[in-house]
DNA sequence: CCGCAAAAGGAACGGCGATTCTGTTAGTGT
DNA sequence: ACACTAACAGAATCGCCGTTCCTTTTGCGG
């Protein structure tokens, strides 16, 4: 084939990094191999090398796409015109946590305590998020508190930590609770 | 030589425990090979598999190992006749962190998600540090309440359930931000 | 339509790393 | 003090897995 249009071009990769975010669930970042993701993606070898240098690279695409869907349903919520509290927000937060996903997520922690890569991913991922909860808190206290709207922004900061500390606690209980599916052998 | 005297071969196992928690701390848990902790400890292969059945089972020593030293850390306070309050007892817990056994405690919950041996030590911990605080929480409220002693237990469950998520967030960002010491190749 | 280069398939390679095996050494119980 | 056996060192083994190579297929530009 020539090479292929841009609109595909991205649909094999997001295929294949798709495919690698279910393996990573269910057997982890390293017992996963290349014939895993082959098996699951329905694609050979030889093609997966030609969308992805090699396989760190695939796992930080991986990592990327599990992290950019978490900040992508907290994104609707900063961009809401009725900011919830934080009681609220946290809440909805853990409700949309997906088990597989946060097995991977927290997979995606320990490799970045060691691949620079992968925790450069990671720590621009969680500021961002950070971030989003920050403008979320403001704009709940502007509202709040109709009077005194000075230093809202630095009163949210702390507010914003403390949810996301206790999102992504939350966020490690849903992994080791979820039930680690077996891969029939 | 005879069969070493339970003493010596606890510290034998201690002694390559050690050195595989300092492996796994600069390398994570799978980049670290068997032969990376024969140098580390000064003991050979061989060795290392009279004392440990399989790597899996050195990770879980290792695993069982930093948890419990942080577990013990907590116990102090815990058992402590002056209860700290809770933010006095997150700020103390968090001081006492150290990023080498931060990381490894990271790449622990990592591994959980997918090894059960590993996800049954971790839950085990975490449970058993939970309760700990409960302890230290409602000895405190009994303490500052002394009026009303009816359920200050119940109502230091959420307190210590917050605590603890609180210590595992920041457990979470101290392992990213700490440097990872990259080993010469 | 057609041709060609890029993408897909899949077997082959090469190296790494966990485990085992063989001899050697040295603690321990008597 | 001695003998005996487990602990130890280190080399050899063996399977697995990432990557590459070569062939076949196929989709896009003209």
């Amino acid at each position: 084939m020539p090479r292929l249009t841009d609109a595909r071009k991205e649909l094999r990769r997001a295929q294949i990094a798709e495919a690698a975010v279910r393996c990573f669930g269910r057997n982890g970042l390293e017992r996963t191999s290349i014939a895993d993701i082959t098996a699951e993606s329905g694609l050979s070898a030889g093609s997966i090398y030609v969308h992805y240098r090699n396989k760190a690279d695939l796992v930080q695409a991986a990592a990327r796409e599990v992290l950019a869907k978490r900040a992508e349903v907290l994104g609707e919520y900063a961009a809401s015109d009725t900011p919830p509290g934080p009681d609220e927000l946290l809440a909805r937060l853990i409700a949309a946590i997906d088990p597989a996903e946060a097995r991977v997520g927290v997979q995606t922690w320990g490799e970045a305590t060691t691949d620079p890569a992968i925790r450069d991913i990671v720590l621009d991922m969680t500021d961002r998020m950070r971030a989003m909860l920050h403008d979320c808190v403001t704009a709940w206290l502007a509202k709040v508190e109709r009077h005194e709207p000075a230093g809202a922004r630095e009163r949210a900061a702390p507010i914003a930590h403390r949810v996301m500390a206790l999102y992504q606690a939350e966020l490690l209980y849903t992994a080791l609770r979820s039930p680690a599916e077996e891969t029939a052998p």
